[in-house]
DNA sequence: GAAGTCATGTAATTGGTTACATGATTGA
DNA sequence: TCAATCATGTAACCAATTACATGACTTC
């Protein structure tokens, strides 16, 4: 019941909009969650178990075609979604392996880091241009309540994804500054 | 030998900079590498002790005094070090509750979510004023090369922070706007 | 008919946290 | 002397991922 598996609140808040099948949820996480949140099959599956034991969804078995089984909110799972909702966060936890890489530099040096940076600057200017062509959409589609809050999630992504652009500039140019060596030209 | 604990190269990173004992590798966590990484002492011992075993630190108890173990790395661990460091980094990830929390925001509403970004926004405000201090002190005190990418993240961290604070005001604006309500005007 | 996606699930593992237990040293 | 901090460690738990297994439907 009042476990803290936090897929189990994703599950209830996709829920709540329509219902779907635990495929199309792990679609919704990796596309719409995907720079903020995650989750695997793995724990989709025994959650929707868990939670339609709980009474907090009920399934419906598709008799035609794959059998597909499609979940929806119970009025109980609508509940525990607005008590968690209402609760503080926990937890916003950032875990950057790239930022770790970059604390231990002196090890590896000025050109191994650059490395390193180049390829983060490259992943977020992608992802970049996804999340703006995002906005972009949702901007247009305007109306429904949701997608206010979607925009919201979408506009802080795009924020701090140029932020770190900025950042990857600033940090390039520290690093390839060759004017104190360190050890490179012979 | 090559299993996947990132904590490993925490305090190999660490250990390659000056000698350490457990407490002071989980207190250098908590303040240097605070905003993008974490360990606990439940996984500082036991990988002390693998990675003695292992021959990449070695220890030194204290006979005086409090009897603490010193433990510094060896040439097998800073090239274990260096290997990890040459590797491009796998994960680099951003798990937000209070994202989360937002990207559901219809279902709690507008005061709702207002209160989950006030907060949000006082917690970043707080860890900002932190880095910026850092910035000024690591600033004057430039010269050691290890310094330098110390200071690059700590820039990563003040920059980051800047633009969630700008997000913070946009999504107030968006959010206190009264003119089309929720069904709060009775 | 092959590749790709849709679709559901399980078992083993993992990397880690939390909570607990213990005790020495320091400083008000 | 009392609280805070220093200091080391372990056992229980935990949420989640990875890898695997299976098969139906769709599209070229």
């Amino acid at each position: 019941m009042a476990n803290e598996k936090k897929i189990n609140y994703v599950i209830l808040g996709l829920l709540n909009h329509e219902p779907l099948t635990g495929y199309e949820i792990k679609k919704r996480i990796d596309r719409s969650l995907k720079f903020f949140w995650s989750g695997s099959f793995g724990s989709i599956y025994p959650a929707l178990d868990a939670l339609e034991a709980d009474g907090c969804v009920e399934k419906e078995e598709e008799k035609s075609g794959r059998g597909k089984i499609v979940y929806s909110i119970t009025e109980k799972g609508r509940t525990l979604l607005r008590e968690w909702l209402m609760k503080p966060a926990e937890k916003d936890e950032l875990r950057y392996e790239t930022l770790l890489k970059l604390f231990f530099g002196a090890e590896l040096g000025r050109e191994g880091i650059l490395v390193h940076i180049r390829k983060f600057e490259d992943k977020i200017r992608k992802e970049l241009m996804v999340l703006e062509e995002y906005t972009a959409n949702l901007e247009k589609l305007q109306g429904e309540e949701e997608h206010k809050y979607y925009l919201l999630t979408v506009k802080f992504g795009v924020e701090t994804y140029r932020a770190y652009l900025g950042w990857c500039g600033e940090a390039k140019a520290v690093l390839e500054k060759k004017d104190h060596g360190d050890g490179s030209c012979g």
